[in-house]
Formats: C-alpha cells, sequence, structure tokens
DNA sequence: TACAATACCAAGAAGAAAACTCGGGATTAA
DNA sequence: TTAATCCCGAGTTTTCTTCTTGGTATTGTA
C-alpha cells in the first residue's frame, strides 16, 4: 500500500511548480535540482501530466512548464491517478479495469477495498494545490524556515 | 496503491476461517481450495499470521488452523499490516521505517501522506472478522447466494 | 506400530514492475 | 547560429512479487 515514486516525486513537482508559480516557465532541471529527482525520470513523469491537462510546457530556450489550471482546480488526486492509475487496493474496485471475480455488489471483502478506496479518493480530492501553497506560506510565516521542505 | 497479493489472500484466508469458525481445525488445504490460492504460498502467509497471534494451529491428522482469538477482536487492519507491512503511502509517515527525508513535522507534503494513512487505518480497524461474518450471513439471508463469495 | 494427513521450514526461480538511463531530435529566445 | 529547453522511444538494472520445490516434524487412527 506504498504509492510509487510516480505518484510520490509528481506531487513533489507539482508542489514545486505551484510555489514558483508567477515566475514564468519553470524549467524541468531547476524542478529536478530542487526535488533531488532524476532529471530524465521526470521528464517521463511530467510528460504524463501534460497529457492529462494538468501542466502545459513551452518549449525552446527560457521554456518549461506552467501549471495548467489554476491551482485551486489542481487536487493531489488529480496528480496521483493521472500517474499511478487508479486508486484502488483491489482491481475489483477500481474503476477502469475489469476484475476477473464474480463482481457480485454485495461480495463482503469487495466493500472493504471499497471502503478503503473511498476514503483515499475523498482524502486526496479534498486537497489542492492551493491548500498546499497556503499552508507553505503559513508554515513560512510562523519562522519555521523547513515549512515547505520538500518530502518524500 | 493496490495491495499486494498478500493481504488480498490473507484476509480472504481469515473471511474463510471465520465461517468455518466452530468445525474444529480447518486444515490449509481446504481453504486454499476454496479461495483458489496456491497452497504453498497460502502457507507462508498464514505463518506470518500465526506468529502476529491472530490463528493458531493444529498440527498431524486432523490438524489446521483455528483464529486465536474472538473474530470482533480480529480487525482487517491486523491482518493486512501483519502481511504487508505498515499501512503508509509514504516512508516518512511509516511507523516503523525510518525516512532519510527531514523529517520535519510541518512538511507540507508529509500531511497529505499522514492524512491518507490514517484514513486507511481508521477504515481497516473499524471492521473485524465478526463484522465479516455478520454480512455474510446477512446477505445470505437475503437469498442471494453469492453474498459470501470469496472475491479478490 | 504403520501410515496417512496434516503443519512447518528454507531456498530458489520465474516473471513483472519500478526506477531509472541513454541517445538522440525538435523548438525557440537571444 | 547557438544554447537552452522540451520531446520521444528504447534499453537496463534492480527490486519485488508470486509462486514452486523438496523436504522434515507431528499426530490421530486403523
Amino acid at each position: 500500500m506504498k504509492l510509487s515514486t510516480k505518484g510520490r516525486y509528481g506531487v513533489r513537482a507539482m508542489f514545486d511548480l505551484v510555489l514558483h508559480q508567477g515566475d514564468g516557465p519553470i524549467p524541468l532541471r531547476s524542478i529536478a535540482e530542487r526535488q533531488d529527482i532524476s532529471e530524465h525520470y521526470l521528464e517521463q513523469l511530467i510528460a504524463v501530466l501534460r497529457k492529462a491537462g494538468i501542466v502545459n510546457s513551452v518549449r525552446g530556450a527560457h521554456g518549461g512548464y506552467l501549471l495548467a489550471k489554476d491551482p485551486q482546480e489542481i487536487t493531489i488526486g488529480d496528480i496521483i491517478r493521472s500517474l499511478e492509475g487508479p486508486i484502488a487496493p483491489a482491481d475489483c474496485v477500481s474503476d477502469e479495469l475489469k476484475d476477473e471475480c464474480g463482481n457480485s455488489p454485495d461480495c463482503v471483502v469487495k466493500m472493504i477495498w471499497k471502503k478503503v478506496k473511498d476514503s483515499i479518493d475523498e482524502v486526496l480530492d479534498s486537497i489542492t494545490l492551493e491548500d498546499l501553497r497556503q499552508e507553505a506560506i503559513n508554515a513560512q510565516q510562523k519562522g519555521n524556515r523547513h515549512g515547505y521542505m520538500y518530502h518524500i
């Protein structure tokens, strides 16, 4: 039940982007350096986020990436689902994947996975990039220099 | 964010056990056959559950496995954490694993993982084997023959 | 006492998935 | 024209999952 680096790196990269909002296109290299992530690997991840409509890219010199929407319209769930696929502890409660089990709506065990899935979705969909930005600002104003550190 | 077969098989095996409570020790083979799980593989999983104090074993002919506690005292969280380790989307919010990040209590990204972890734990710890047994009985009484099917 | 049915144990094998790495091509501001 | 950037596809390494193999130990029963 651990997220892969895709989801974790992706969230950190988007957090980095929202903190640098307004500075024009942010080059991938600078995100990768600040977050200590392999540049080429992050490139693959951000390509997915671009295709999902979460970031826009600007090519050429002085190019980079920008959030494609307002930060309050991008949820952590959007980011993670783009990169990791549907959040589901078992395939039988995944929106996309078909499960091979009988798919009885009353399966007792399936109800467990459904509850877990719903609770994760609820948390992830309730947090936006704007929320993160605000929290980072608050932590910083409290004098906590590490408040906006970029952790795994 | 998918559970491995360890956690999923483990829950199904324990669900199987609680449904056959009172029938004396249940041989692993019969659980494996009903649940369509490799017997030798399930053996490894149930060994973990035995060491965690969730099941007891009876050796020799007519031996098998029994729940070690009352079903209302065994939560799905107990089963899954035994088999999969701590439930945490990232190591920095795992109880057992040390994380290499700065471990700032105010890390904005870490707060996300913490919320996810707490919400999963809350769901899994709120469901006991007795709950599953009751739901299986209810589904059966409603005439739903598949109500207690053993899904992934 | 023999034997069949069980639990218990350790090692390894095959495959899949994760986590990168590499080498280039296309675009654009200066 | 050049340097900085995005874009793309393929390959590699490592780790993890999932399951298999081949046993040994224990115990009820005929």
